[in-house]
DNA sequence: TCACTATGAATGAATG
DNA sequence: CATTCATTCATAGTGA
């Protein structure tokens, strides 16, 4: 979020500026604008907050990143499997990692500790 | 401290929990574990209380990023005109593009939006 | 209630 | 693109 004082040294988004990025993003599927692109989103949102190209390459790259992180997206809810999800539910890329047997995840997890 | 009934919208860590976390990034040099590594831990840590994988993310993250700054700090304080400002950095690579027509770049910009 | 601290969460900016 | 880093926001806890 953007305090009202802004002595940061880095962009600060108005909420507008994020509302019509994620516009976007999420309807227009843009998801790596090139450069006309770039500048031309710049340019529009500009009239909302002084913004620069680099910073609407970032974010695109950043949002696309984090949408389908593996982190905090996938790692989180293990299985929320079948719960009258009529829709398609997000692709489940887990991270499939090995199913550990009720013996044998916690040795793993000391060696974690204690370095392998 | 954790309250036992929590209405908390953030995550509260047990001391356990906390005690295992420290003892894995001293002991066992853990700095930015990996997805997997990640859920093995929370799988370890839900032994002793409710946690997610992006717990466990944050955790490690602030955990470097908190010890980095306290030696930066510490840095300098000794030498304090040796130290770099953060934005001593190549500029970014920026697809940069000329210019755009006052009138014509409006209309472009919906298209984005809305699909063309 | 206010000031302050510790720390969980978020995200802009980079790097390789 | 994935991964990591730096900095900031947000909030629980605490003391006065």
């Amino acid at each position: 979020m953007c305090p009202a004082s802004n002595s940061s040294t880095r962009w600060c988004p108005t909420p507008e500026q994020v509302m019509i990025l994620e516009e976007m993003y999420t309807r227009g599927g843009i998801r790596t604008p090139n450069a006309s692109q770039i500048q031309q989103i710049t340019a529009y949102l500009s009239l909302y907050g002084k913004i620069e190209g680099k910073n609407v390459f970032y974010w695109f790259q950043n949002h696309k990143a984090r949408d389908r992180q593996k982190l905090r997206k996938l790692l989180n809810h293990h299985h929320h499997h079948l719960l009258s999800y009529p829709d398609s539910r997000p692709p489940p890329v887990l991270p499939q990692v090995s199913h550990y047997s009720s013996v044998g995840f916690l040795p793993q997890v000391i060696d974690l500790i204690y370095g392998k």
